[in-house]
DNA sequence: CGAATAAGTTAGGACATACTAAAATACATC
DNA sequence: GATGTATTTTAGTATGTCCTAACTTATTCG
């Protein structure tokens, strides 16, 4: 049987018949976000993360533990098991089609989508996200590029580099960006950096000075913390691939 | 400033700027259906429409009474003040533009929607309301007939009467029906007892026995139990009105 | 009218979520 | 390896929502 649910009525959770608080889902989406690469998430950035004061996540994360969502070692951070990391791929799935919904379908901006999706993602049922796929004809990523997981649960979980990793006269393919701040997301769509976007780095300044790109035959210049959160691929033009062999 | 709210983020609300929990919006949805009269609703039918203990609904009543949104007068039941009932009248725009929507753009069956938009009504932004509305072309009346109030909070409250209320021989436009139970509209739907269509009272038997209906040139005999919930209005057919001016 | 029944309220708890303040642990650096 | 700082946990508290059990008020009916 489920666990005791007090408040919120909330759609049934996906794995197993556990049925999860807004809250508590809202915990296992930044733990898998922050321990992409395999590490324990810490404590305080799940509290920064989420807004909140860090004594609340170590209470909430003995309960996540209790029901086996997480395993913590004490003073050591909080990592998924595999229910939990299960919930968090269905709600990033639920998050990101909810989000591309609304861009495409009811013309919502795509720097003002995410609060919204944060909101209707805890209140969408499995079967109201699996229509909107479909009439969406099953994307394979959000507007700002994030992959969709599967009902399965699975996901391109590749780690991308970012423009500041990026040397002088790198060129690269701009795949996807963060999402939670609409002035960002405004500042990089008027510049033309969209996901599918090339840029070529003209020239980079040291010490994480400003780094110049070129991006539809427009020079730009940003700052390193911009470049970091947009996140590129190498180039694979088949053009000259193509080339390149037949020589 | 607005009430403290510990957990749960939901949208602000829509009258002042106070952010109600979900909860707390379903208590004032259902005093406004229950009060429509002009009525206090009684603190056991809040309590059996809720599926709630009527001692939770006594707390409850205290703190939207401090709140402003309701009058309480002990042992007497509660009344929604101007507040609180444009609080209500917002969030049955918004169960209703929902319920539309679901319908008619995701192919969601009319039986089926109601719990959907339960949750979803407590998640959704105005800004997303007004959205599907637009893309809906503003309808007057959601898929059970239900009337969508306006943004200014403007409703037709007729009060209509059922096809248990009608007398043999009687012709009648079905105009709504209550949508809680998906069975009970499954069951509609069989008879072609939908909004917009035409019934004639063959005969009733007496002492609340069943009633015999002519719909689209078929027999059916329904209980009173379903009669009661179905909401019509008088034909105002030209020819039937010719006929008896005639004789 | 007065007693039985129905309806409503208070009292006392539970649970999920959050807070602040204080204590415990880990880490980094000299 | 000792010590100072940063991180994390515990303790104690608040709020919203709900519960059951016991009490109070209203209503109904002989």
């Amino acid at each position: 049987m489920s666990e005791k649910e007090t408040h919120r009525a909330v759609r049934s959770g996906s794995a197993q018949d556990l049925t999860l608080t807004g809250p508590a889902e809202d915990y296992l989406k930044v733990i898998y976000e922050i321990g992409q690469g395999g590490e324990a998430a810490a404590t305080n950035d799940i509290a920064s993360e989420l807004g909140i004061a860090a004594a609340s996540v170590s209470g909430m994360l003995q309960r996540l533990a209790r029901l086996g969502l997480v395993k913590v070692e004490r003073y050591r951070g909080a990592r998924l098991t595999s229910t939990g990391r299960h919930i968090a791929l269905q709600l990033l799935r639920r998050h990101r089609i909810i989000e591309t919904y609304l861009v495409e379908k009811l013309g919502f901006g795509w720097d003002d989508v995410d609060e919204e999706a944060e909101r209707l993602e805890h209140a969408a049922s499995p079967e109201l996200v699996e229509r909107m796929d479909a009439a969406l004809g099953h994307p394979r990523a959000d507007p700002h590029g994030a992959p969709i997981p599967t009902v399965a649960g699975r996901v391109d979980e590749r780690r991308l580099s970012t423009i500041a990793d990026l040397p002088e006269r790198a060129v690269a393919r701009v795949v996807r960006m963060s999402d939670r701040d609409p002035a960002f997301l405004r500042y990089l769509a008027e510049r033309g950096i969209l996901p599918g976007a090339t840029v070529r780095v003209e020239s980079r300044e040291p010490f994480d000075g400003p780094i110049t790109l070129m991006i539809a035959r427009t020079r730009h210049t940003v700052g390193t913390s911009v470049a970091a959160r947009v996140y590129v691929e190498a180039e694979k033009p088949a053009i000259s691939r193509r080339r390149r062999a037949r020589r």
